[in-house]
DNA sequence: TTGTAAGCGTTATCAC
DNA sequence: GTGATAACGCTTACAA
């Protein structure tokens, strides 16, 4: 701790010169002259109030201004309604995910509390962040494969895994089917003519172990396992980019899929600079059809996943667990969609 | 509300079979045979307890998988220090933002509450979820101008705005000299000859008056203030893309400024298609640097905000308005930088 | 319909 | 150094 030693006092900022403490449910109680519960059973809108008090109460609470306590609320009721999301920020597909959970987790009557993964907080920080915040439930978008083992956490709130399964037991997950993604891309590529067809692999990412096989299996049900070629790889540019310089390197194919969209424009940015002409002597294909895909100077052709289909089955998946009796593991697999653009030619 | 009705009772899930509710302070005291009290001290790290008890208390606790409940901490202890933040999910210069705060707000012995507003939720309801939660100081990325009014907040809690000065009270301004910002942008046109500059106004969005009368008083101080030229746009590819229309529709000039870099890229994109060279026929320059600038295919010039060192200046101000006596508000603003890179070029 | 009593898990205050 | 007791703001019983 190198910052200023904290106090353990109450804060002084703000309070400018002794203001009042925020009103609670007994100010208002009092200021109406019923009691405490009563003002709880109203502002709750449950039942068991006449509807004269019920306006004198609301009346005073909007008056005093009173906003509820959702820390007092969670520790008396036992129930957050909050649901925690375990999300890298820098990724931009999960930063869209989490965005299309809202309106669903809102819907459901929960909250959703973020736990965003950054490069000084990982997976295992951030949930222990959550749970101690009485999270009940857990949807973790693109879950580590060697890093924190989730299994412990499942057997406290129910988890739902989005992009792979990593861990074992009742847990649900949501994903697309990656496999079939990078299927549709072979078949794009081969309809176009190609034949040397290379892939960019995905290291040990969500969902980069079923596209490098969907990859292979298409390219052995075209004939064309012979051609297949795999270069290490991963989901950043410079992975993209270093895979570019291996091709390079090496001999070039006439087509590249690459397991996502930033390993594909870093690898374009590569093939590009060395001269390359694409889509003329070298079409590339992405994955995630992310913002970055349709970028006009971008314009990649790539496989997209039906994220909010797969936000709202996610919050559905641990709701369902919340409210309803337990039930066997699902696992749902979408059916992702090539989207062409200008990145996919026939070969020279 | 129209999904299942919310059950007020205890969530069923993942408590497959009657699994235990989680360990509390209470246990740990039972198990090692110590009072309550005394097992908060140790795990507090305060003083008053033996370093026998304490060896105990802690074993006991890792033993049965203790963790801390921080909504009952937070409620008994009257402090939280928790500090909320809040930024739009879709702005990726504010997600950069947040994510350098992680590390600032922890050195000070803080966390971060993210609140993120998105098509579904406003500034206004995000605020008061942040408050229900009894965040203890609040900082504002990118205030909305015509939202909702902070003014009542800043009243209750330390209240930092970043990009610009929104609420009037003792808040504090952490933002960048636009104005200084736009200048440099024209400068470096103005010095490779350029003299028909545009820019590509930013609407009410954060920055982007002073950015345009930055650029106003530097054309004004080249003797260019006849040269100048203001499309109405906006801080979307959508507005930079209208304000390109606009532009083609007319003369096009040999340089514009937009005034972020999604607007530029949207302004690139239009500009492309109708068969403008870029650089050659126009020149065109970003704002914020962001991912997208830096992308091959893009490689925008566009002028760098110190994000890393704006986001410690917010958390820090906030803090100190937690823990210090109230001071003057205060008004920052960093000096950004032009990065050049290959969409400027001399004019024709 | 309303009030009283108790308790959620923790920390603060006091005795011993 | 340690333990009993009260309290944070709210909700859940249950009694009136």
């Amino acid at each position: 701790m190198t910052g200023p030693e904290p106090t353990d006092q109450e804060p002084a900022g703000a309070r400018g010169g002794g203001r009042d403490r925020r009103p609670t449910m007994a100010d208002i109680a009092r200021h109406v002259g019923v009691s405490r519960p009563l003002v709880s059973i109203v502002l709750r809108g449950a039942e068991g109030a006449s509807d004269a008090t019920r306006q004198r109460v609301l009346r005073a609470a909007a008056e005093l201004g009173y906003r509820p306590d959702s820390l007092a609320q969670g520790l008396r009721s036992n129930r957050t309604r909050h649901l925690g999301v375990l999300f890298a920020l820098r990724r931009p597909f999960e930063v869209e995910l989490v965005e299309q959970m809202f309106p669903v987790v809102e819907r459901l009557g929960y909250h959703l509390l973020l736990g965003a993964t950054t490069a000084f907080r990982g997976q295992e920080a951030v949930t222990d962040e959550l749970l101690r915040y009485r999270c009940e439930g857990l949807v973790v978008v693109g879950p580590e494969l060697d890093g924190h083992r989730l299994e412990p956490v499942a057997e406290e709130v129910p988890v739902v895994e989005i992009g792979r399964r990593v861990t074992r037991g009742p847990v649900d997950v949501v994903r697309n089917d990656d496999a079939f993604g990078t299927r549709q891309a072979v078949d794009h590529l081969v309809s176009l003519g190609h034949r040397a067809i290379a892939f960019v692999d995905g290291g040990d990412n969500p969902g980069a172990e079923d596209r490098r096989a969907g990859y292979a299996a298409a390219m052995a049900a075209h004939g064309l396992a012979a051609e297949a070629r795999v270069v290490p790889g991963g989901y950043t540019e410079d992975e993209g980019a270093k895979a570019a310089g291996l091709l390079l390197s090496d001999r070039l194919p006439t087509a590249v899929i690459a397991s996502n969209d930033l390993s594909a424009i870093g690898l374009l940015d590569s093939v590009l600079r060395a001269g390359v002409r694409v889509p003329h002597e070298l079409s590339v294909v992405g994955y995630d059809d992310s913002r970055f895909a349709r970028l006009p100077g971008i314009d990649l052709t790539s496989v997209r996943q039906d994220v909010p289909r797969m936000a709202e089955l996610a919050v559905q998946a641990v709701v369902e667990r919340l409210d309803l009796p337990p039930r066997e593991p699902r696992d749902v697999a979408l059916p992702p969609q090539l989207v062409v653009r200008g990145t996919t030619a026939p070969p020279p």
